[in-house]
DNA sequence: TAACGATTTTGACTTTTGTCAAAAGATCAT
DNA sequence: ATGATCTTTTGACAAAAGTCAAAATCGTTA
């Protein structure tokens, strides 16, 4: 989830609110290579990401890695449907480059909750940002052709075009490897 | 968003409570083929539907008719992106046929915010609810073939395959018309 | 019931996308 | 630097899906 343009700064937080918020969250630092969560893990923790950059993928029936997002700098990671209902995560989140967060535990977070009121909005605000995501790209599986969907990305996340494996955005898309190969190179 | 399983009992309002929810939801009808909502309104009302079928869709470039949800008995109808951003929607809302619904304007629920704790719990499970289906629905599409994903849908939606057109099914798949047509065909 | 309009199917064809395997290019640890 | 490994590209082909137009079906209403 892309936090570029939100900031808590708006919700208007006590100073005290806001020391125990930030007091609430904590740094970890997770290299390259190593998972933020792991498939069959609940997940935990929310993660906010500082630096660096990280993805979420499963396996289908045939065995691929099926990339589901990507967490790069400015973005929460949190496994939903895991950390909402308390469930295995069908997910794993690992990290492409060593990369920086802050999380805040489960626990924590639902306190926050209680002791801030401010806080339901600021996750009821957080859930539409989500859901604007999400109805986008299905909007865009279910009128777009491969190119463009590839293009799409290209425009949305020109950043990340750089820094992952082409095989991520393929399954990302939902094209074949080779597919989005040939799509490359026609443009 | 489907409620089936989905209860408000189970979040323990009191008596007070209770009877404010229900006496800020209105009965209201709509004929099969008139508007729940319109494109470029703002999304006043959440409906809950007692009885009926209507759908959502947007017209794509090529000024197709792209259905987005179905809202059969016991679904929830919102325009997401317009009730929570106040925005004008993209969306059609039409009732397929004759329905009935309860419906709550969008000042009133946030009353029911304000005045009942537990309301702020009830959104956020709606929401999980929502986000839920959304992710399985975007796992379809990167995953699964046209025939594997109108496969899914008559497993999902069993109901809604004798009561809707073909056409409107095909685009929610993502599919051309024709194809939909010959993957029926086949089995 | 006849007739109109909407929906669905079908045919002939093109384009897109997938599959499999091999080659070419990168990357990384030693 | 140099294998070893991982990623990307490419070729040859097959399968899936789209396009367009016409026919067949279905529903509704005059």
């Amino acid at each position: 989830m892309n936090l570029t343009k939100w900031s808590i700064d708006k919700y208007n937080l006590t100073e005290e609110e806001m020391k125990l918020t930030l007091g609430s969250y904590v740094p970890k630092t997770i290299k390259a290579n190593d998972f933020f969560l792991k498939e069959g893990e609940i997940c935990n923790y929310i993660g906010y990401v500082t630096k660096g950059l990280l993805r979420s993928y499963f396996y289908d029936d045939q065995a691929n890695e099926i990339t589901t997002s990507f967490f790069p700098e400015s973005t929460l990671i949190i496994a939903l449907d895991s950390f909402n209902n308390r469930a295995p995560s069908k997910e794993f989140i690992k990290a492409i480059e060593d990369s920086e967060l802050s999380v805040v535990s489960y626990l924590r977070q639902m306190e926050l909750y209680q002791l801030i009121p401010a806080w339901n909005q600021i996750c009821k605000d957080l859930g539409d940002i989500k859901i604007g995501e999400m109805l986008n790209r299905t909007e865009n599986f279910q009128t777009l052709t491969a190119a463009e969907r590839y293009q799409r990305f290209c425009k949305e996340y020109p950043q990340l075009l750089q820094r992952v494996n082409l095989g991520y955005i393929a399954s990302y898309i939902g094209v074949d490897n080779a597919t989005l190969s040939r799509i490359r190179k026609k443009k």
